[in-house]
DNA sequence: GAAAACTCTTAACCTACATCAACTTTTTTT
DNA sequence: AAAAAAAGTTGATGTAGGTTAAGAGTTTTC
């Protein structure tokens, strides 16, 4: 009975995960149970820190539920906010993880969040034990790394307000969940600008 | 004696090609002649064009030798220049050679240029022929995701004196090899300003 | 449920960089 | 080697968005 509970509860931990992988490649139910055996649940209360500047980056998060963020902090003091992580999402610091340097990056919760953490080594079990994960992460990187080309071309070539739109449009969901100047940060401008822009935007 | 031409020939133009690839990830012989049969090389004249907005991307290029540049157009019809792809880089547009949607990237070369052309079937024939493959495109994409998170950041909290410093210091050899308005462009300023800060720089 | 800590707004002022325009220098074309 | 095109410089002027500062909500904490 109790084996019962702890195989649901497990099952059920991992939902939103393997939902997630099935949505790029096929695994059988062994590699199901690779995952089971290599990744760590975890919960964040909010604001707790999964990662901060100066640490060496030990795991990758998958976001089962809630909302976390990573950020780096300016020579002024100011947070840049590089990524928010809701539901489905993977965040951690790739570089630091890959060459052991220590990270520039902060990742906290904003909301109260249940993770799925994979660590480094647990990563490269993962491909050795189940290879078809190359092409999971593969696919997962390609789709980071146009989203992240088109985040920059749409940093260099729009204004303020162009930015603003085109996040709400990309991400309607996040833009109830976090605090304005969160957002702000993330388009890289300033709360007051983007105050002025919401108050534009409404007397139009 | 025209096949051991040939053959030199082929050898002498997959060189970079070959580096590239064994400085990530280990092939065969065998691999080495799948890549021999799928690669097709291709010159390009300064000026001409490997991808022109509206196409749909049929190719990824690894460069040989020279230079290429991909950029988009804006509404206001300046250039942003989003790569710029010397020896040893690849270049394309990764999201329309997947999706087969018309690609709003522009790819042309900056100097005379040999190129080695992967076609999208070519890529994925590569991938079933030889799947360490996998791997190299992962740690491939995975790097430019890095670099390009790094660009994005650089683009936000640097002003434009130290973006430019900033891109000195990361392609010193690129520097030396492309009109400065080019710079100015991948830097998301105004060739003017460039030219400004430049005085500046050496003024002190 | 009062105090403290955030979050958002508004206004006055400032500045880094863009824009526009004219001119010089360098490179390419014929 | 002249003409044309491209690249770079310089100055005058404009402006989007930053900075500073103060006040008004809101949410969290004890």
């Amino acid at each position: 009975m109790l084996a019962g509970i702890a195989y649901f509860y497990r099952y059920y931990m991992f939902e939103e995960l393997f939902k997630n992988i099935r949505q790029k490649i096929a695994i059988t139910e062994k590699e199901e149970d690779i995952c089971r055996s290599l990744f760590i649940p975890k919960k964040f209360r909010k604001k707790q820190y999964l990662l901060q500047q100066g640490d060496v980056c030990k795991y990758t998060a998958f976001v089962e539920k809630g909302l976390l963020r990573s950020y780096i902090i300016d020579d002024k003091g100011t947070e840049l906010i590089m990524q928010f992580a809701p539901e489905g999402w993977w965040i951690g610091d790739l570089y630091s993880s890959l060459t052991g340097e220590v990270t520039e990056y902060n990742i906290d919760a904003i909301e109260n969040t249940e993770t799925l953490l994979l660590t480094n080594q647990g990563y490269e079990q993962l491909m050795q034990q189940a290879p078809v994960f190359e092409r999971y992460f593969r696919l997962l990187i390609q789709n980071s790394f146009i989203a992240m080309q088109r985040r920059l071309k749409g940093n260099i070539i729009l204004n303020a307000e162009e930015k603003y739109k085109n996040f709400i449009h990309l991400y309607p969901n996040i833009v109830q969940r976090v605090p304005q100047h969160n957002i702000a940060s993330f388009l890289g401008i300033t709360p007051e600008s983007l105050s002025r822009i919401r108050r534009q935007m409404t007397e139009r």
